[in-house]
DNA sequence: CTCTGTCATACCCTGTGGGTATCACTGGGA
DNA sequence: TCCCAGTGATACCCACAGGGTATGACAGAG
């Protein structure tokens, strides 16, 4: 083999053995016995000319050039899936070169319903519009979706994603609401700060997780919003949310605007090398609303 | 081999494949015999479980999802070389995580000089600063030299440099010149506008290639900045170029104010998921500049 | 109607990626 | 103190996939 390529098995290997810290058990991830791991491993730090891993005593932990490689390797493993996805995508209809294909967009489960309701109204109407599957998904996966090439497009709302990495355009800005028991003391007011939502003991703010692993804080842990509605509806929490986030609200809740919470920006985001067409008139739709 | 991966080794083949548009080519460039290539592709189109290539009477043309894996799989190529160079970079100096490491900047070979030397130098005055190697490139490969890890960090200029992929920061912001032949007509003038040298019959402008390929144009083809200088001060062309290019002017040549020229903005840019604490400091160096 | 240029097929062989069995080492507990 | 559990490394073997050579099938140009 080339000693200057790596191959996509041996940086799988790697990333499992880097995230696992434990050779038996990324063998047993691979589907695979552990042996031959070892041996693939060190096959690579030798190609590399590199140490990346320090086998101590009782386990294994990552060198510096270690934690580059986990690094990179992922962003290219997610490269290639994104080949593969994208060109099985493009390649159901056996069509031509610039051909309308099918479009992924990655959208928050219940993030600016109007907003995307209009979208894909404005955008069904164009002449020669693509099928648009919307992805709906947890609370802030959609740049990992972008990334491997499950979505081809996503809405994303700032501050909570990070736009790092993708083209994108500014589509709308609102302010935040505090999402609170009906019957609250607070929620009779007209306004609410920050501070006034952070700081009641017996009003927790939620956690979500973030890239798999939730902040520390007295707060309930949650995972989606229907978990999320059910505590604010009984009382045990409090949530921030961007304004459009009203249209989900049940009986039992009511919005509070903050005045001090950072705008929201929603905005529509795609990888920066797309070439495709669909896209391209998605994004035009997409800013002339 | 897994039914939903792709092999670098498979990305490499197609991509000489799909820029050949012929499989003996391909196969030379690869340094390998035709037949197994022709297999591989086969293969992996019939894993994909999508046609990639039309083969027709005389030649190979790219369907549409041979277009998507080119461009897809280019990016995955290029992604995986660079986690192949990072990694080999940093693991030098076989270090614990996040050492000081190296640094490779790429700057276009007349670009800015003032600029970077006040960067370097600056940087250098840090506590613990990182060895910052100078790529110096040519007028347009920041990108890729970014992408498949050649470098870390680069000065770009924006509208001459695309930004989209990566993470940046402005860092100056300047009007352009007209690089005359000295005793021309228009050397003489105080300030020319883009008109005024864009429709010379007698002076074109030159060109110079975007991705490997030359506008159509009467100006000559030129490939280096020498090349460039020598030809405006025969009197055989006209080029605009940053303030800060005024530098390297020759005794041969004027720069004259351009009013209506569009601002060129220095930035500093890098790959988006890069944690390295040295490429932090730099960037920190850059903008308190 | 060849002849040339192209990609596909047939067939073989070697290198390597993977499996099983086992070793070497280290730390913890009785 | 000694043994054992648990870890990664080593030794050895085998199957097969990836590569080579020879050749076929086909289409256009002359």
């Amino acid at each position: 083999m080339a000693v200057d390529t790596l191959e996509t098995r041996e940086l799988r290997y790697f990333v499992a053995v880097a995230e696992e810290l434990h050779f038996g058990r990324a063998a047993e991830r691979l589907g695979m016995a552990q042996p031959p791991l070892s041996r693939a491993i060190q096959q690579l730090e030798r190609r590399l000319g590199v140490s990346l891993l320090e086998r101590n005593r009782r386990g294994v932990s990552l060198t510096g050039a270690g934690e580059v490689l986990l690094h990179e390797g992922r962003a290219a493993l997610d490269a290639t899936a994104a080949a593969a996805r994208r060109t099985r995508r493009a390649g159901g209809a056996d069509s031509p070169a610039g051909s309308r294909g099918r479009l992924v967009l990655a959208v928050k489960a219940a993030g600016s319903h109007e907003l995307l309701q209009k979208l894909l109204d404005a955008y069904a109407a164009e002449p020669d519009a693509a099928e648009i599957e919307v992805l709906p998904c947890g609370l802030c996966e959609q740049e990992g979706l972008l990334r491997d090439g499950r979505a081809d497009v996503a809405l994303m709302h700032t501050p909570f994603n990070s736009l790092a990495g993708f083209d994108s355009e500014e589509l709308l800005t609102e302010g935040q609401v505090a999402i609170l028991p009906t019957g609250h003391p607070l929620a009779a007011r007209r306004t609410l700060s920050l501070s006034d939502v952070s700081d009641v003991p017996d009003l927790p703010l939620a956690r979500w997780p973030r890239h798999g692993t939730y902040a520390p804080g007295p707060g309930p842990e949650i995972h989606d919003l229907a978990q999320l509605a059910q505590l604010v509806a009984l009382g045990r929490t409090v949530a921030v949310f961007p304004d459009s986030a009203r249209a989900w609200l049940w009986a039992e809740h009511t919005a509070v605007p903050l005045t001090d919470a950072p705008l929201v920006v929603t905005h529509i985001a795609w990888p920066p090398h797309s070439r495709s067409l669909a896209l391209a008139g998605l994004i035009r739709t997409a800013t002339q609303l």
